[in-house]
DNA sequence: CGAGCCGCTGCAACCGGTTGCATATCGGGG
DNA sequence: CCCCGATATGCAACCGGTTGCAGCGGCTCG
């Protein structure tokens, strides 16, 4: 219920093709909101229908004509109408709790190498969100209003890698107890 | 496409009917992989089909039967191969990133109480999973091999929880400044 | 005595999202 | 020369999950 509304906040930013906003989507909002690029059009059309977003088709040469989107003053209406009613909080879903249950009952091996994988993907997340600071918020106590949110976001990605991170090294604790760090 | 796992490790575990499965899914598991009873009777029935769990009417009186569902030996073959697949990491939804996000479209105010609120859920759910940790698992470093998924699962709990905290505790700094703690 | 909840199972409709495929043009590399 | 990747949009089938509803016996509470 929500993927028209990142849509939204993303056009509000900037207008956009369905292409564009698929790009966007896997660089910066979509690391907290996956889209397909098919999904990213079917919403569109459906915006479209409710008047949130008007297409503005411009041609181009050498390449295919896009559709570039605006948000229209209904839409800007529902994002902020949206903002207003309370957010419901999303379930948690982690396939790594339901393989730690499954210990007694699989291969521990795997399992561990299951754990020092995901570890290695936070640690990569991680390094990004910590570039992505470093370079588009040289200065967190300086950043302009309009800069907030996205710093904000970035944080909660921070935090949550960091997280991801910790726990894993919990786990691989307790999985292969005389291994040290380096090993890990 | 692993909800069929988590029943499977539950009914590993002990085995159930779909009733239970359900109230066992809102105590613990469920924690970490949501499923309604319909979603449970649904996966139930596909199971069967597949062999993985046998059914076994149990007449109750004064109560309807029930269907207590036994995991067969495929079922476990195929609990121990899921082990052994690697996991995909599922992606992150935060509707509250995308609020974030729409700070400058929207009701800063609405935002900031839908954070607090966020937060109070965050500090309740630590107190459960705190209260859990202290009445199943009064010794963590002498968990037994069953417990020990369990007590890790329990600690990805708490650490996310405090988690969400800090980040929420981050961003009513930014958004209420001159709000000390006691006031969020 | 009736209302409503608990235990227990299930169907049907819908809906968001994924997977796979189609199409068209341009430029570059094998 | 042909294939591939980038740009650009979109349809069709499927699938997991949610929502809403239904049935039925027994218990408790007013």
């Amino acid at each position: 219920m929500a993927l028209e509304h990142a849509i939204l906040v993303s056009l509000a930013e900037r207008s956009a093709s369905g292409y564009d906003l698929a790009r966007r989507f896997d660089a910066s909002i979509g690391h907290f909101w996956k889209a397909s690029h098919q999904q990213i059009y079917k919403v569109l059309g459906r915006m479209e229908t409710a008047g949130w977003v008007t297409p503005d088709v411009v041609a181009q040469d050498g390449r295919p004509d896009k559709k570039v989107y605006v948000v229209t003053a209904a839409g800007r209406d529902e994002l902020a109408a949206w903002t207003s009613r309370p957010s419901t909080v999303e379930p948690t879903r982690s396939e790594l709790a339901v393989k730690l249950r499954a210990l007694p009952f699989g291969d521990t091996a795997a399992i561990t190498d299951d754990v020092r994988a995901r570890r290695r993907a936070h640690e990569q997340q991680l390094a990004y969100y910590l570039e992505s600071a470093a370079r588009f918020y040289p200065r967190p106590d300086d950043v302009t209003a309009d800069e907030l949110g996205g710093w904000l976001v970035l944080r909660g990605g921070i935090l949550a890698e960091q997280t991801g991170i910790a726990w894993c090294d919990e786990i691989l604790q307790r999985l292969v107890p005389e291994a040290d760090d380096a090993d890990r």
